[in-house]
RNA sequence: GUGGGUGUGGCCUAGCGGUUAGGGCGUCAGGUUGUGGCCCUGAAGAUCGGGGGUUCGAAUCCCCUCACCCACCCCA
């Protein structure tokens, strides 16, 4: 797990505020569910034996003797809010956005961590596949906005449970004259989790997955004209995508539409977010059968995807003004000048006294402040402070000035870059 | 869960059986009386991830362990 230090907090700071109004610009409002839930709200969507379930989520019981769980991901609690506020009696669909931290036991590896920030984007109550479209559009939005270009979109139709079911044995009757020369991880998967095997890294150039049967041609009729509708939406929204028939997802509770982002020279765990349609996950929670689609994307994947293309470099954040107190005048002229120029909006760093002239000023070079203000027992007794500006681009000059404290607010607010 | 790699002051790193464990960056102080960025001087800061062992002697070799990283697996 991670600590974010002052020089990662801007670049973390961007992306939620990004988010954030991308989301209120597609008029989705923000939900925020604890960390902690029963883990029942995740056991049972999961799968109680499932690898997620078994080995990834973070369980404990509290004094009270109840399961709890560390989130592991953000739909089911959002689902579970739903339910339990009655949202179901809002208009439909409930327009729902949520951003925070997660908590899978994985091994840690690049772009992934045991706590890790993820920005989802729900639409409950809606089997409309314009909405569908419309996540879509919301979350390549948020890239765009990022500077995060030349991504790839898969998208992908898995229709329903019981279509899995039946491509599984369709899938089994193909993959079986291979089973020899497949893969350990493949071989195993055949029993576990057949529709896997499409997407093995290690098998991918193998015969038998190049020649596999395709879940779009096992869709039924209703299934295949949503995704039909799906594309269509998307033209028309002029995003470009790749149909992918090898995106699949493993638990029933998921349909229809699923796509994933990529960024360019993808390998590894590079999928940067990942959505779908989950209507049949409301029902499983004990609600009342609800269409649902929703997208989640990976924060540190994004930092890591914005770093690598140079869109932020780390800094810090620097202040307007550093103070440099000499004497005991100086340091409360110093403290009054502070006070005044941030009533005014101006960021001050108000210098500790007892360090020299050079020092002091080495210090506030550094900082990266656009101003010293310098305050002396001589400036004290007049009322003013000397200021100084430090970088040389300054509109006004580099010669320092002195300049009344009452008016030092008009002074610096005036001038544009401050 | 499986495999591989790396661990030396805050950060980067030299050293790979006998060194007071060296350097760079950063930090702090100073370079004369109230003026920065460069430069110069000085200081603080390391039980060499931890524990055992081999050896006259270990940061350097061996074993165990922990942490981190990478890949696989998994990916809600």
């Amino acid at each position: 797990m991670h600590d974010t230090l002052p020089e990662e907090a801007g670049l973390w700071r961007h992306i939620r505020d990004t988010a954030e109004r991308v989301a209120r610009l597609y008029d989705y409002r923000q939900i925020t569910t604890p960390i902690v839930e029963d883990a029942s709200v995740f056991l049972h969507t999961a799968g109680d034996e499932s690898d997620i379930v078994r080995k990834e989520v973070y369980l404990f019981e509290d004094r009270g003797g109840d399961a709890l769980a560390l989130r592991p991901e953000g739909t089911a609690a959002v689902c579970r809010a739903y339910i339990e506020h009655g949202m179901a009696s809002r208009p439909q669909p409930v327009r729902l956005f949520y951003f925070g931290p997660f908590f899978r036991y994985d091994r840690p590896q690049a772009g992934r961590y045991r706590q890790l920030w993820q920005f989802g984007v729900e639409a409950i109550g809606t089997d409309s596949p314009a909405a569908d479209a419309e996540l879509i559009d919301l979350q390549l939005a948020l890239y765009r906005e990022l500077g995060l270009t030349g991504l790839t979109l898969r998208i992908n139709s898995i229709g329903t449970a019981e279509t899995r079911r039946a491509f599984g044995k369709v899938l089994e009757q193909h993959f079986l004259p291979y089973l020899k020369t497949l893969s350990v991880d493949s071989r195993r998967r055949f029993d576990t989790n057949i529709l896997r095997i499409l997407d093995s890294k290690e098998d991918a150039q193998h015969e038998a997955v190049l020649t596999a049967p395709s879940i779009l041609d096992h869709l039924s009729a209703e299934d295949r004209a949503h995704f039909e509708a799906v594309q269509r939406h998307l033209s028309d929204l002029g995003i470009a995508y790749e149909i992918d028939p090898r995106i699949v997802r493993g638990l029933d509770y998921y349909a229809r539409t699923v796509w994933e982002v990529e960024p360019p020279g993808a390998g590894g765990q590079s999928t940067i977010g990942a959505g779908g349609r989950y209507d049949g996950l409301i029902e499983v929670l004990g609600g009342p059968p609800t269409p649902a689609v929703g997208f989640a994307t990976g924060i540190e994947r994004i930092a890591l995807n914005m770093r690598e293309r140079g869109l932020w470099a780390a800094g810090d954040s620097t202040p307007d003004v550093i103070t440099i107190p000499l004497g005991e005048q100086g340091a409360s002229a110093a403290a009054r000048a502070a006070a005044v120029l941030r009533n005014a909006g101006v960021s001050v760093r108000n210098g500790l006294p007892g360090r020299s002239m050079r020092a002091a000023l080495r210090a506030a070079d550094a900082s990266g402040a656009r101003y010293a203000l310098i305050a002396g027992d001589a400036e004290a007794a007049a009322g003013t402070v000397v200021l100084k500006p430090l970088r040389g681009d300054d509109p006004a000059g580099t010669e320092q000035r002195t300049v009344e404290i009452e008016s030092l607010a008009a002074v610096l607010t005036d001038r544009p870059g401050t």
